[in-house]
DNA sequence: TTATGTGCAAAGCGTTTGCGACCCT
DNA sequence: AGGGTCGCAAACGCTTTGCACATAA
């Protein structure tokens, strides 16, 4: 019934409208990283009245409270639309199919012990970090 | 006379008029990784009749041609203006700082090694790939 | 009830493009 | 001479926003 980013919502203390709950269950359900008009388009098939406006509204809101987390991938040399995904508890970086654009997760830590070591070696403490893959399925032979 | 980015021009059989010539100096004495906009300004002051339209294509054309690298920085959890820089021989990342927004370079080699693996591990070959650490400055007390 | 959220349409911002004039080879 | 390039302004795609109405708490 009540979805896991909607529960979420609860948590962090959001006024939960109608709206908010359609976009919270289809983030909640979504297995892919769906873009600002995927997520539109499959929440207006929950509630046909709901504008894009209001998803913009909302993903931005969420992303504010930690509910989201944003991605910008570069598909052909440049950005095109935000993707989004629920803010996992768990770190993990992106690889991106190119001839697809199909997005895996990936989680390794030396690469991760590596990043805050390359930063602190610089003088500096690390805040964030994006690390994106463009790859292509691998052929058995050409 | 000549800059750097000009005579890679020459070599690439590209049609060298004024206005990219004067892109190409600025782009060479470049010490940052400026925008498209600070690109425009830099060469208003050499050509003040030269239209950001050219500059958009200059950059666009250069990219194509493997003469600039584009970075697409989210600074504050978007990614505004696309900035530029030489594209070098050798690959490097980039660390920026979120407080001054600037940039500055990195090598590190078993990341690099690090990148390939991951992907290979997965079954992809790296086509292209992009790490950016967002830090800030240490503090030496609090 | 009342502060907050919504829908609509218009505006904003970086970037691209159609077009006629212009310039490099 | 002639095809590529330029400048201008209009168009574009994604995203944000002003305003009047609707709604959760």
């Amino acid at each position: 019934m009540t979805s896991r980013l909607e529960q979420t919502c609860v948590e962090k203390g959001l006024k939960l409208t109608g709206q908010r709950k359609v976009i919270a269950k289809v983030l909640s359900e979504a297995a892919d990283h769906p873009d600002v008009n995927q997520v539109y388009q499959r929440a207006a098939t929950l509630d046909p009245k709901i504008s894009i406006a209001t998803v913009y509204r909302t993903v931005r809101l969420f992303e504010e409270y930690g509910i989201l987390q944003k991605h910008e991938f570069a598909v052909g040399g440049s950005h095109g639309r935000a993707r989004y995904e629920e803010a996992d508890t768990d770190h993990h970086d992106h690889l991106i199919d190119i001839e697809t654009g199909e997005v895996y997760e990936f989680l390794d830590e030396p690469l991760e012990k590596l990043k805050t070591a390359i930063a602190a070696r610089m003088g500096f403490e690390l805040v964030d970090h994006r690390l994106e893959l463009y790859v292509r399925r691998k052929k058995n032979k050409v």
